[in-house]
DNA sequence: CAGTATTCCTACTTAGTTGGTAGGAACAGT
DNA sequence: ACTGTTCCTACCAACTAAGTAGGAATACTG
């Protein structure tokens, strides 16, 4: 499995947006807490304070965030007081959902997705290894949640 | 996981030889038996007839063909009755070996091992999930071998 | 309404990888 | 010698990944 910088730097702005933007010393920058609305997650954070905690260059993560957002896992906000949340709570998220949200499918052979292969003669066999290699990833990045990784010990569901 | 057009030829011509080279409408393409000497495998097959059998470009397939050798899976021999052997019997050759042989780890993130990944923050747990997905797909490549794959009914092994 | 802060969106640049080719040198048999 | 094959190196073209730049749209504040 290659894990691009594009869906690395998804899951660990997630996560920090999961965490109210934590930095690596556990300051938290910026609550801005929007009490009293109807939003999803709690509190907004600023793609800034994101870039800045993850060091992932900023313009680079505002077209990840869009990504995000369009998959609807993340809930934004423009203007003076602006910034991302999570669209759902952080133990309805999984790796695998962000994950496909960047990078499209887990599995692929020569950049289509492993469903599609045309193999042929003695090959034939292959495509069953691809698809099986695809459910097994798929069994550990759906079962893990945003949650789950935030929780230190035990990060990864068994 | 991707599968590099690389990966996927390797394995189409490791089966392809295991196979004594049997092509799409099941032809056997010059057996040439190579009687009477302690050489692994049994037939010794051209690296043209290979190509031809799987559709895979000629001159590209000769690196991969060097690369497998050079990982001790393939037996070669030069001169007018060349070609190529397996190094080992087809049910001690797994997919996983082929894999290795020509593209590296399993897993990568950023082009660098699972491992090797410098996570701070609320990041940290990421790693674990890389290395359980690693092991997810190590558990299906390595408990394949090429004769499950050339056997038609149940390919892969769970 | 003016001004400011932020997300949103598009186009572009740059460097590296992938897939593939070409042309021989080394080697084995006849 | 001659032929057929593997071996090896260098090279090329296309694509993708990673990152940049510059604004337009939107939301709040005084």
């Amino acid at each position: 499995m290659y894990v691009s910088a594009r869906s690395d730097y998804a899951l660990r702005a997630m996560l920090a947006v999961a965490a109210g933007c934590t930095g690596p010393d556990g300051d938290h920058a910026d609550p801005a807490p929007r009490a009293g609305s109807g939003e999803p997650g709690g509190e907004l954070v600023k793609a800034a304070a994101l870039a800045e905690s993850q060091s992932i260059p900023l313009s680079f993560l505002q077209g990840i965030l869009l990504d995000l957002r369009r998959a609807g896992l993340l809930f934004s906000h423009r203007g003076t007081d602006g910034g991302y949340a999570l669209a759902r709570p952080a133990t309805e998220i999984s790796v695998g959902d962000v994950l496909r949200a960047v990078g499209g499918s887990l599995t692929s052979v020569r950049g289509l997705p492993a469903e599609v292969a045309g193999y042929h003669g003695v090959a034939t066999g292959l495509r069953d290894v691809w698809l099986a290699v695809d459910g097994a990833i798929a069994l550990v990045v759906d079962r893990t949640t945003l949650a789950d990784l935030l929780a230190e010990d035990r990060s990864v569901r068994r």
